[in-house]
DNA sequence: CGCGTCAACTTGTAAGGACAAGCATGACAA
DNA sequence: TTGTCATGCTTGTCCTTACAAGTTGACGCG
């Protein structure tokens, strides 16, 4: 029941109701949350706020609302983990990159689309590979998907120097992956440097990723460097936050 | 204007239009955008669907609203990057602790409030420690400050055997931090295991990191372990998604 | 018994009105 | 000149109403 003598407006009032709900497992996962209406007349507000209400559990990733159907509990993180210790050399002679070997380990089934394209280095590609701006270079456009839904948007770009007649500029590289060519190449590979940031989901990634609204992405770049210290590649990596966890191993020393 | 004849929601189209003014530039970070009633009159349409507009603006975090002077374009990131490999002997030995020499790194001033308190494990706690649920474990609740705004929050969990007796257990842990305690006590640090994860603010962590709504925040759990491979700390950072970057080096095999 | 149709639900979109509360500005008084 | 206050602008909260569109299940007909 909504107390109006509080302060406190209605709509955060039943918001944090059913977030306690949730919260402590009297509603949960994937359960139906009571309707807007049957809401309304048990708070004794309005549609329209209790609308409110759910958009703001909507906005936390509480919830997701179907039309038709009704809300529901948002289901847990699918702890799909991904260790970052599987760019190691022994992993690559294994199986076929990183993303089959999460796969796995996780149970799922892995599918991939590439895309093989060329572009001139714009200013921020040409810093971190540290060429000059409009050096050509070969990208590699990739959509991963987890039993057929799509989890990562991965895309890779090299000096168009390095991949040239290579098989990095076919869309399968075949087995061990890019990286496994880049050594056949006499690239040795020595160090990763990853970079993780989180923010909103772009629109664009919110369609390729299938996203509810409101979920946050996090965006992982990652350079690679060979021992003499040059950047062979740089993959700026997106993935829904929901449904991934990293996981990085540091010596204390 | 808005099309009717689209099938997209007025709402969004109004969205759309504000979206591409402020990417494009035409709405510079900071500027304020037309009032509701304004918007409202310029695209023919109600109040509410111009407020509704704006709050899909505000979850993707592009804008924040402030009551009596109206809506602003957020600002930018505030590329305060955190380098996560501060985490050596040689650093403790330097500086205390790695938030300390972040700040140095990054020109901030840092601040620090700690509360120490004990408690019994909860699973969670008990799982990572490898310790019986109900163990007595020392918990250091701390809020980072850098030039006064809080930008990080850590709670750090030990299990009390290890840090009775010892200046964990006191609010200054004196030069080196944590870490060093720990080493002086015979307790050699082997390694790290950091967990990275983003999901949107709670709204505690909304109001103790002061955040707008609509933010992500980065959750951090790392775990220290010693050279028997026995776990001495659980701490879990909560960021602003706005205000950090991770950085991780990884060697290629 | 099987299947299609329809009614009764659900959420989505949109309008219009009303009042509250915070802020900035300018007019006015000291 | 300076401080105070009223006024009007801003967003915040909340109501009522209406219709659209998708889903589900029950009912009746073949």
């Amino acid at each position: 029941m909504v107390d109006h003598a509080s302060g406190i407006p209605a709509y955060r009032q039943v918001a944090a109701d059913l977030r306690d709900q949730i919260t402590r497992g009297d509603l949960p996962p994937g359960a139906r949350i009571p309707s807007e209406h049957q809401l309304a007349e048990r708070h004794h507000v309005s549609r329209p706020t209790v609308r409110e209400a759910i958009a703001l559990l909507r906005a936390e990733g509480l919830v997701v609302a179907e039309r038709g159907r009704g809300v529901f509990v948002r289901s847990q993180r699918t702890v799909q983990r991904l260790a970052r210790n599987r760019l190691s050399r022994a992993a690559r002679q294994r199986d076929e990159g990183a993303f089959k070997g999460d796969a796995a380990a996780g149970g799922w089934t892995p599918s991939t689309t590439v895309k093989v394209y060329f572009e001139s280095a714009d200013p921020a590609t040409a810093t971190l590979l540290d060429v000059d701006e409009g050096t050509e270079v070969c990208v590699r456009d990739r959509v991963m998907r987890a039993d057929g839904i799509p989890v990562q948007l991965a895309t890779s770009r090299l000096p168009r120097d390095i991949t040239r007649d290579t098989a990095i500029e076919q869309t399968d590289t075949g087995p061990g992956g890019l990286y496994a060519r880049l050594e056949d190449a006499e690239h040795t590979l020595d160090h990763f440097v990853e970079t993780v940031s989180a923010r909103m989901a772009t629109h664009v990634e919110q369609a390729a990723l299938q996203l509810p609204e409101g979920t946050p992405v996090i965006a992982l770049t990652r350079v690679a460097y060979d021992t003499d210290g040059r950047a062979l590649e740089v993959n700026a990596i997106t993935m829904s936050a929901d449904r991934y966890e990293l996981v990085y191993e540091l010596p204390a020393d």
